[in-house]
DNA sequence: CGGTTGGTTGATTCAGCTCAACATGCGTGG
DNA sequence: CCACGCATGTTGAGCTGAATCAACCAACCG
């Protein structure tokens, strides 16, 4: 029965943290010299994941925690009635599947909006290890705190925000994790389709769509598709914080 | 300078872990015997918080987790402007301060809702103490896990729920956890007021008082002020899966 | 080139917000 | 113990921001 395997593409060659150009916002932060050999010896494989593709899904088996190496993510949640929630969007150096640990099983989606690539971490050896190295103990703590603390912006947002507000927020938050990573933040390319925005932020396709003519109109952004320039962030800063109300 | 001291009641004898009455919900779960006196050995405080006041707020150092033993709590997050939101309820057995590991400072407020105490847990020796004792350290990370989680849910709910589903949803909620603690799942007294809970539904409070009001002309709740019935616990699954739309 | 997917825009509707009046329960202090 | 005042909760009337429904357009792709 060897006919079919499965369908994940693992890259056999290793990517050392040690020398990954992104080992300063991932999860080998503060970790010493010495240790970070000892982490690169568990991740030792990458996967790559096509676009459209799901890295896991609701339900699976929870083994690893996987980095993005280089592409975008969005996690969602769809539940039996046709309810859908995206609840997050990962770039380079963020971590997916924590959602994973509580239960042993993945709940939410990881489904690529690009081509990626992910370091595969897995999750006992990380446990392992990180009982040995408190550094990579403390920092993996942060993580998952950090990312408690985003959900609770989230909650902010989509409780007491309206439309424009919100969308406001996303492109800052957008705009700050890429200016993180080296890139302009004046100028950006959406990864997600504007019913993915939506879903995000509680908002239909059309409102995120008319938010966007509305911005582009006040001379906010400039809107070309996917294709996003904001040219006036201090206006984005102020609808975020309640000044015009 | 002697003449103010902190207005922080802590109890100086101990209550241990391994004869807790909530070990089967708390951080020890799934710990043994012998390690469980370790573990006793670092929550060595319990601390008082008269309804009303902060057990710890935005901004403060972060030193420890607090796990609730007896009362019930808010945590909430102001922004600068007014914006404000509920993020969560705690009730006995469940854990306070995990949103202060990533930066080392709390990003929202703890309130009690009743006269409460928590068992004061230095965060620091739970992380030493967590590299010795592995089952101890699963268990954290799978308490953190399902706060992520937990999170996501009410981000679906707050992205994607009408007003009376969100109210089921946060009622079924309620049952479920007192009836994990052995308290009735058909009878409860709310420990907060309908603006809290509108604030943690993204609703406003005159919604939430009308939600309950419809429900009891519909005879799936019996509400007399913050004393609900819950007559028809079907009928409020009913909503939470999307059926009569 | 035709089909499909994603995006924009307009017209209309409606769920929940706002504003307002009133009711009720509770703690405090006389 | 009662009266007062304040917190909290309920209900109504009208408004409004976002959803819905619908038409159309642009880009992409086999």
């Amino acid at each position: 029965m060897q006919t079919t395997l499965p369908p994940v593409r693992l890259e056999p060659f290793k990517v050392a943290c040690s020398s990954c150009n992104l080992r300063e916002l991932c999860l080998p932060v503060g970790i010493g010299e010495a240790q970070m050999e000892r982490l690169d010896a568990i991740v030792a494989t990458r996967r790559s994941v096509p676009r459209g593709d799901a890295l896991f899904r609701s339900g699976e088996a929870f083994t690893s925690l996987y980095a993005v190496r280089t592409g975008f993510f969005k996690t969602c949640l769809s539940s039996e009635d046709g309810r859908d929630q995206v609840t997050g969007f990962q770039m380079a150096g963020e971590l997916l599947g924590l959602d994973g640990i509580g239960t042993d099983r993945h709940t939410c989606d990881a489904v690529a909006l690009e081509d990626s690539q992910v370091c595969v971490i897995p999750y006992h050896q990380l446990e392992d290890l990180s009982r040995e190295i408190s550094d990579l103990q403390r920092h993996f703590h942060k993580i998952m705190s950090r990312e408690i603390v985003r959900d609770h912006g989230v909650m902010l947002l989509l409780g007491s925000m309206r439309a424009e507000e919100r969308l406001a927020a996303f492109l800052l938050n957008l705009t700050q994790r890429l200016r993180t990573r080296g890139f302009s933040a004046s100028s950006l390319v959406l990864r997600m389709t504007r019913e993915e925005i939506g879903s995000y932020l509680g908002l239909k396709l059309e409102t995120v769509s008319r938010a966007f003519s509305k911005f582009q109109d006040e001379g906010i952004l400039d809107v070309k598709q996917r294709q996003i320039t904001v040219l006036n962030p201090e206006a984005l800063q102020a609808l975020v914080n309640g000044s015009p109300c």
